[in-house]
DNA sequence: CAGTGGTCTAGACCACACC
DNA sequence: GTGTGGTCTAGACCACTGA
């Protein structure tokens, strides 16, 4: 990073040429992992003000270049984890394979936009089923999993009250149904204070939000919201597989 | 819209409070296409300085709630535009139902990670067909389809040096290859100038970077890199479709 | 405690669309 | 022209981390 002056000459935003500086030096002189000078200190050697350079940053860390830390400093990121998010006609979630930790469970009413995918009346309690995904080390993905109870066999037992006992007896209820197929939508989203904490991010920060649609019968009986980090993770969409069922 | 005053008392960032707000406003007061005060305005109205209001603003774009636009202003967004980019085993790209407009096509070296994808050394001149998928009346995504000619069967003529054509020569003469498969991957990413020209959106939006392998006999033959706009795209992932094959 | 990134201000000027 | 959003500055203070 041996720039210390830009010296501008097109129309463009002094922001934009910065950002290109600096991925060129993050490309040829900064390993993963390694802190960058601070932002009052880049900002001086750039010559801009912090607001300026804070643009470009932004940008970086939208990117999954860097990755910044209150009281602690910009780091440069690692590569994205790639995050295997096909649809699988015949598992149901919290089957063989699903790395995905139920970590609590109560029930409620679904948001409106849920209740619409579910075909349920607004209003209508639901079991949410609330789940993590971790990739080395770092949870990347939380999940509310939307299941009318009514599409479900009975329970074969009291069951929990709440927590991720529950969960799983909801699971195991969802997985004695013959599965009919699923549908997905990716769409870019920004994290609430909840999910922030959880993801260990700042609120806003943007994420991949994965609705997920599960039917049997011809009917819609689960319905999953998966919040994915958009700076650390790349979701992958693998060809089915070349067996057709390894789950019943 | 009737809040004129922030009585801020938890220690939440004005900005933050002041995007739960605006969506509020949103939800309630306004309709799509309907147009929102000026940002100086807007700014005086909740008693902040404009860069405060313009970070709310920024989310609430990137949600794709609001749509900016220079010397016209803010409007409300009309709800995000499903696109089906379901991995389709037995179609190449061009093949039937194909909604993609090719633009151009000419032979050029692929950027590194593409040349990984592909297996082919890099700077290896491969054909780049360029398309882009209009949806609404409104360019959605924009595509760069590598494909080594070495993979691919002899053309049937001359062909075009340069331009559309050339790029429905490459389509056809790949189409004549038995499929074999397809990967996708979705991560976010942000506009280049150009494609922020084709999509009429500025450099540095955000946007959903979707990469396809294609693969035949085992091997990829070509790879794309299409890009949509995030603010006013949904990807959808449908299921397969009940017949197993239909396209042979 | 000192140092970091996050928030916020009150201005200024620029690029662009529309009349 | 006028009015819009986009860029930029030079400060200030806050929230958080880690020694």
């Amino acid at each position: 990073m041996g720039t210390t002056q830009l010296d501008q000459q097109q129309p463009e935003p002094k922001h934009r040429h910065l950002k290109t500086v600096l991925t060129a030096a993050l490309d040829t002189e900064f390993s993963v992992g390694q802190a960058l000078p601070n932002e009052r200190e880049l900002a001086a050697r750039f010559g801009v003000a912090r607001a300026t350079l804070r643009q470009a940053l932004d940008q970086l860390e939208l990117e999954g270049r860097l990755q910044r830390r209150r009281g602690v400093g910009t780091t440069v990121a690692p590569p994205r984890v790639g995050v295997d998010v096909s649809p699988r006609h015949h598992t149901w979630p919290g089957g063989p394979g699903d790395a995905w930790v139920t970590t609590d469970c109560a029930p409620a009413a679904p948001p409106a936009a849920v209740a619409r995918l579910l075909e349920v009346p607004a209003r209508t309690p639901v079991e949410v089923v609330r789940r993590s995904l971790v990739a080395q080390g770092q949870t990347v993905a939380e999940e509310h999993l939307y299941v009318p109870p009514a599409a479900l066999p009975p329970a074969d037992g009291p069951g929990a009250p709440h927590g991720a006992e529950r969960g799983h007896g909801v699971l195991r209820r969802l997985r004695r149904l013959e599965p009919g197929g699923q549908d997905r939508a990716v769409e870019l989203g920004s994290a609430t204070a909840e999910q922030a904490r959880l993801l260990d991010r700042l609120p806003g920060s943007p994420v991949l939000v994965v609705t997920t649609r599960y039917l049997a019968a011809g009917r819609p009986v689960a319905a999953a919201v998966a919040t994915y980090r958009a700076d650390t993770c790349r979701l992958t969409f693998g060809d089915e597989p070349a067996h057709p069922s390894g789950a019943d």
